[in-house]
DNA sequence: CATTCCCGCCATAAG
DNA sequence: CTTATGGCGGGAATG
């Protein structure tokens, strides 16, 4: 929208040719300013930029809707100083303290000048991320206009587009942000992400991918000699299923749909291979996943050996961008996995590791839908049908279809908005923004059902929060019985680490005491509501929907989302896929539609992986096992189906509208039907799969595993066209209880959510450090002439930076608070007893300080920054990547069974404890279930 | 040398 | 046609 926009493109492109330049001078504002010192050093080849002596000049003009402009500066001036620091120490985040101002500080020698050469970090996509992400808050007000122009971005940021588009790209299969036109996109932040993950998880069972990857494994470890070949066909015969390589894009329900038109474009690389990614994450055993391994998988069709480097070169490339995203989100981290061989590079999952599909399915509703549904289907099928990948699709895109769809939403909308949805927004707080409140409570109960205690460690303690961490590692690692949970503890800090697997590991699931203590929690935890049933039922497969969205501004509809997620599972009584449904109790998974039923499967899961005898049992089924057998249980079904259900595996053909379609009637309930049917079967099976499976996957088949054959997955239709997941918001209140517990409660739920890192993982300790950010608010008087000034709405990335700088970062055992500035209610940690002694993970490593922004608006009472905007302080643990921190998480994360962290520095982390493993392999992989 | 990954040419899709 | 997107690979910076 800014006048500036086109000229800037202009010059950009024109620059091009001749110099480098391009780039930053010019968006940098014409108007206003005129210092362009930096033009001119710019062009000059070197990189250096002198952009940071400008910062304090610039005004910060352009201010758009965004957020404001960002005086860039600044953010130069932090940007330089992080990565200046950074490649000394390997630690980024650290080093703030320095200062304030930009260049001089931080080099004695230089001056001001002295960024020359900036390294290439300072370029970097990682970086660029981050500052991209520090503008908008991780749980955006639905109400406020959350428009992102590409423009103003690229300007703002001081960045070519086109790596705006890789980040928008990464963003956009994590549903962070859709794209509504041409330069714009709107911004979702994490509100959908648990749904997205889960989401992710479930097409990646779906695809096999954990097999494929020990496959992979296994071959590269054997090398070429013998084994491979016969593996190799293992995988191929269930390949037929897997032919499906291509998979499309997985959309979400509900808010994100805007994006219709963005299924065009073949759909090809990033954003899929961004999905693909991150699902081979959620469904690996041992959340790492190496480089190669990723990248032979994501080639899709690899099947040959060794395609040509070249492209497996390109697909690496283009991974290491995506992982530069992703760890600007936190929610994957380098490590290496050495083998006997040699280290590989590779990225350990560090997000959230278990989201319940919060998706509440309102079952009601189902009348108009089915009307609309049907017609949207055909639309969607016949999208697909054109857009295949690969060719170009003249179709994509109907405008017509898009009208279609729209009229239709909303309708559907209207309809389903008020019966089910339950709104309850408790939010006395959340004047202003229920629908957002609603959003953020259910985000919170879906994270703290899933991490368990963490939130609540969170806050309070880190002690807690590690062990629980632990316990659900243990789970997954599941360790011998004997052993102890504390293994894990070890805190490990390094950032880059280096994990050694063992190939396998026989664990046998136990049960520990801390996992008994989980129940409780999650019962408590879990209160109100939740959501309907789980499982597959929120996810509906979307072709594209048309770009419809509802006024961006004014969008009251939040709500009516949530409703419109149906599932289609109710009717035959099982849903399709249940992700996390694996309750160990019911074998029957039916469950029926009622909320209720569906709030003990989520304790369920937790329970059971709590309870030592079912743990052992049941615990192959969750999360960790449930791929697996699924996966077998799959393979199985496509096997014996094979040409049956041609349909269902190649997803490409179906398209479902999800919305629209959810209600069963259709295809889903076949699809459903079948599935019961076919779980039983393989269940049956299963048992000698099993083994088979362990043994392909180069795990000895220790136990047996039990499995559940609810877990199984259905195959959902999902495969195909896009799936949507329903929107959860629906749950809200479950903030209240959280409050309470949490000391928080006072100051608005909003903002504790609000916590970047609050979402996802299991917070290590490190978050904890920070010490209450509040107080640190820079000062007015601190060198960076940006924040004094700032008046509204200053950029929250420079605010970050700047906080960082000034050393804002507490010492190690400060109470992680996220008070809003008034108040700053301190969260005392509550006294939550833990079990593990803090020493564990606690460093102080520095945590650092983030502020994200608020919902401008409203939020304004909660906090206020300096400038009285409002800010919300949270503390982040790491904050980009680099490796040099030392943070414990990994350690935990790492399966217990063999796991060997080793900080970057080398120094191993203590001990693998107790861990068990046995080296047998190298593979690090090692299946776990039971 | 290997790993990372930035840069930006240039093919395509959109408008 | 002009733009907007974004695949893709050279090759530079780093390790």
């Amino acid at each position: 929208m800014s006048s500036t926009s086109p000229e800037s493109q202009n010059l950009r492109h024109k620059t091009q040719t001749t110099t480098s330049n391009h780039k930053g001078n010019v968006f940098a504002e014409p108007q206003a300013l005129t210092k362009t010192p930096r033009k001119a050093s710019t062009q000059g080849t070197v990189l250096t930029e002198i952009q940071s002596n400008m910062g304090p000049l610039m005004t910060p003009t352009k201010g758009r809707e965004t957020g404001t402009g960002e005086p860039w500066t600044p953010t130069s001036n932090l940007k330089m100083l992080m990565s200046a620091a950074s490649p000394e120490i390997r630690n980024r985040e650290k080093e703030l303290c320095i200062d304030s101002e930009g260049g001089d500080a931080m080099d004695p020698e230089l001056g001001e000048e002295g960024e020359k050469q900036i390294s290439r970090k300072e370029k970097s996509l990682g970086l660029l991320c981050h500052k991209f992400l520090a503008r908008y808050p991780d749980y955006p007000n639905p109400a406020l206009n959350n428009d992102i122009s590409l423009d103003d971005v690229a300007t703002e940021l001081n960045v070519e587009r086109r790596r705006i588009y890789d980040i928008m790209n990464v963003l956009e299969s994590l549903h962070m942000v859709s794209r509504l036109a041409k330069n714009r996109y709107t911004w979702h932040g994490r509100v959908n992400l648990p749904q997205t993950l889960a989401k992710l998880r479930q097409v990646g069972e779906e695809h096999r991918y954990r097999q494929q990857m020990q496959q992979i494994r296994q071959r590269s470890l054997e090398k070429e000699f013998d084994s491979d070949g016969e593996e190799k066909e293992n995988e191929e015969v269930e390949g037929g299923e897997q032919g499906m390589k291509e998979m499309f894009f997985v959309e979400l329900p509900g808010v994100e749909f805007k994006a219709a038109s963005v299924n065009s474009r073949k759909d090809k690389s990033l954003r899929v291979m961004s999905q693909k990614f991150v699902m081979l994450f959620l469904v690996s055993t041992p959340r790492v996943v190496s480089l190669d391994v990723a990248a032979r998988i994501l080639i899709g069709e690899d099947q040959v050996a060794d395609q040509d480097k070249s492209k497996f070169k390109t697909k690496v490339r283009r991974l290491y961008d995506i992982a530069n995203v992703l760890r600007s989100l936190k929610l994957i981290e380098k490590v290496h996995v050495t083998e006997e061989r040699g280290r590989k590079p590779a990225f350990e999952w560090t997000g959230p590791e278990d989201f319940p599909n919060v998706k509440e399915t309102t079952a009601t509703t189902a009348t108009a839908k089915r009307k609309l549904e049907s017609r949207t289907s055909v639309d969607n099928c016949a999208k697909n049908l054109f857009s295949s990948p690969g060719s170009k699709r003249s179709f994509t895109r109907h405008p017509s279809l898009i009208k279609l769809a729209k009229s239709i939403q909303e309708d559907r909308r209207k309809i389903n908005s008020a019966p089910t949805s339950p709104v309850k927004n408790d939010s006395s707080s959340s004047e202003f923004f229920p629908t957002k409140m609603a959003q953020l409570a259910a985000i919170c109960k879906i994270q703290l059902d899933q991490q368990s205690n963490k939130v609540v460690d969170r806050t309070p303690k880190p002690a807690v929060t590690v062990t629980e961490a632990l316990s659900a590692h243990q789970q997954k690692a599941a360790k011998k019985p004997g052993a102890p949970q504390p293994p894990v503890l070890t805190p490990t800090e390094t950032r880059a680490s280096t994990v050694h697997l063992t190939p396998r590991a026989q664990f046998t699931p136990q049960p520990t005491g801390a996992m008994s203590f989980h129940p409780a929690q999650c019962s408590p935890l879990i209160p109100m509501l939740l959501p309907q049933h789980q499982g597959g039922g929120p996810y509906a497969i979307y072709m594209h929907p048309s770009s419809f969205r509802p006024h961006p501004l004014t969008r009251p509809q939040p709500t009516s989302l949530a409703v419109r997620s149906m599932t289609f599972e109710d009717k035959t009584g099982r849903s399709p896929s249940d992700v996390t449904v694996q309750g160990h109790s019911s074998a029957t998974n039916k469950l029926p539609t009622s909320s209720p039923s569906a709030l003990k499967r989520v304790c369920s899961e937790r329970t059971s992986e709590e309870s030592p005898s079912k743990a052992k049992r049941i615990d192959p089924s969750t999360r960790d096992t449930s791929p697996k057998l699924c996966d077998i249980l799959q393979a199985r079904l496509k096997a014996r189906r094979g040409g049956l259900l041609s349909s269902r595996p190649s997803p490409r053909a179906l398209h479902l509208d999800p919305e629209f379609i959810n209600t069963p009637g259709s295809s889903v309930a076949v699809a459903a039907n079948q599935t019961l049917e076919q779980n039983l079967e393989t269940f049956l099976e299963k048992e000698e799969k099993v083994t088979t499976s362990d043994s392909e996957a180069g795990l000895t088949p220790v136990r047996a595993v039990p499995l559940n054959p609810q877990h199984l997955h259905t195959e959902t239709l999902i495969p195909t066209g896009y799936l949507i997941p329903i929107s959860q918001q629906s749950l809200f209140s479950y903030k209240d209880l959280h409050n309470t517990e949490g000391s928080k409660a006072s100051t608005p739920t909003y903002n504790i959510y609000h916590t970047p890192t609050a979402g996802s993982r299991p917070p290590p300790i490190q978050e904890f450090t920070p010490t209450s950010l509040p107080l640190h608010r820079p000062p007015p008087s601190s060198p960076f002439s940006a924040q004094g000034h700032r008046f509204h709405s200053p950029s929250p990335a420079i605010l970050n930076f700047t906080l960082q700088n000034l050393g804002l970062i507490p010492g190690p055992g400060s109470v992680p608070t996220c008070s809003p500035g008034t108040a700053t209610t301190p969260e005392h940690p509550s006294s939550m007893p833990s079990p593990l002694p803090p020493h564990l993970g606690l460093h102080q490593r520095g945590g650092m300080v983030f502020v994200k922004p608020m919902s401008p608006v409203p939020v304004q009472h909660q906090m206020t920054g300096p400038g009285g905007q409002p800010l919300t302080l949270i503390s982040l643990q790491q904050m980009t990547t680099p490796k040099g921190t030392a943070l414990p998480q990994h350690s935990f994360f790492h399966t217990p069974l063999a796991t060997m962290v080793t900080t970057s520095h080398g120094h191993t982390a203590p001990a693998g404890n107790k861990t068990v493993y046995i080296p047998q392999r190298k593979l690090d992989v090692t299946t776990e279930d039971t």
